[in-house]
DNA sequence: GAGTGGTCTAGACCACTGT
DNA sequence: CAGTGGTCTAGACCACTCC
């Protein structure tokens, strides 16, 4: 009763999970798979496109289609906010060594590209509730892309928000052209008076969407984890509002939470 | 340069995000498409198939194709571990209120329908390791699965694993039809001695595969949300493992870090 | 029955890659 | 060049839903 395009798909996905296919260049041919099923080719490539969407395979142009390797994580611990932290407390010297890419990736700040915006925008409905502003208020708006080597893929996407008036007390904090600011941002903040007490985060998950895919570097079939991070400061009000957008299949976010013991 | 699809499916995108395609059925049909946009129906289904994949718009067949409508989010605070720790301490008749599920959604039990089902398995490489145990370790293997109402797409897949020989010290524990047990997990650990002292959550994201779609109720178009929780007794072993999977776009899960304060 | 989406075909042409 | 995947067509038939 099922089609002719899930049985084949089917059938794909048992001999790879069977690893009877194992990751590299192991699926015939759209052309051999039509022969062999007895379908026409555009039902093969259905077939096909179904496992890309549950990114099992890989389809290369001109070159052949693959049964895709997992992915190495990069693991995102919330050890990440304390040591972000601290390092705005540090001499100037030490703070400008790295950076928290790279202390997510391991990789040194000469490894990546940094790409940096600033802009301004008003509040949306959901950024003006999260800050406890108006609608439409003025934030600053920065834009950070981080990608390893010279090109390639990103290897996160930020849009981090500021209330522009609490931002402009220092102006310096106004300008793109002092990035990478050493120190990040809980330094910057620092230098307008704001500590950071603690942070929220809120993760969901979706599809990718138009040009994402490209943009981070993964074909169809790669969930998109997001991340909306609220940086609270020791008076509770949200300064901060960073949206990360990263791939599902190289990330693993890591929470610990501790519990009150059962009294004895 | 770019395909007919992919301009058809760029124009339609491009509709939704303006609401000039507004939630509800506003898409035109197939047939209508192709003769606006001058191409073929399977043309204008391959663009229909890209939005269906990014999770805008869902084809109900016989019907219509819909911009689908943002769904209302499950909030998955990690209060529900300190909320569930001190629940074990109950007595017998309030234990037996509530569970977990109906902690998230604010339904009564009534509204649920649960499935349970106790295996017993081998233990895989990353859950030995997780354990810290010998690979092939018996691992008693409990499948939840949860449903609002008679039946319908489900809430939650949760697939829980313990140590065999540590919960055969309780031979009630080795009972499916012991459930739902009153005061959920952390009971259960407490007869045989144990109390959790502390839970690590790893968070990742992918595409449905086969037929997850279907039974968690969401059509193609919708990532996944996969949740390792790790429950850690007070003598630091591991020692229960929840895989749990949310969809991504009814699910947001909550997490709080506090910040060491800054000497003054 | 009319209208909708879902599947499938046979074949064409193009674009990309490596030899 | 040969082999691969990517796009597109014209048309057929089916399955589902509502009237």
């Amino acid at each position: 009763m099922a089609a002719k395009y899930e049985r084949i798909a089917d059938d794909l996905r048992q001999q790879i999970r069977s690893q009877q296919l194992a990751p590299g260049k192991q699926v015939p041919a759209q052309t051999v798979l039509a022969e062999r099923y007895r379908v026409s080719l555009p039902t093969v490539q259905q077939a096909l496109s179904v496992l890309q969407a549950e990114g099992l395979i890989d389809a290369v142009h001109g070159i052949g289609t693959y049964v895709r390797a997992p992915r190495q994580r990069i693991r995102r611990t919330t050890d990440r906010y304390q040591w972000e932290k601290a390092r705005a407390l540090l001499p100037l010297d030490e703070r400008s060594q790295t950076g928290s890419t790279e202390y997510d990736t391991g990789l040194t700040m000469d490894d990546l590209d940094f790409h940096t915006e600033y802009r301004t925008c008003d509040a949306s409905a959901d950024l003006a509730r999260a800050f406890g502003v108006e609608q439409g208020t003025k934030l600053l708006h920065r834009i950070y892309r981080t990608f390893i080597h010279g090109e390639g893929p990103a290897v996160s996407l930020i849009d981090s928000y500021i209330v522009y008036e609490v931002a402009a007390a220092n102006p310096d904090l106004l300008d793109a052209g002092n990035e990478p600011w050493p120190g990040g941002t809980n330094h910057q903040l620092r230098t307008i008076g704001i500590e950071i007490d603690r942070i929220v985060d809120e993760i969901t998950a979706r599809p990718p969407q138009g040009d994402e895919s490209e943009l981070l570097g993964f074909g169809s079939g790669v969930a998109i984890l997001v991340l909306r991070k609220k940086s609270i400061d020791t008076d509770g009000h949200v300064v901060e509002i960073s949206d990360v957008i990263m791939p599902g299949d190289r990330t693993i976010m890591i929470y610990q939470t501790q519990l009150d013991r059962w009294p004895s």
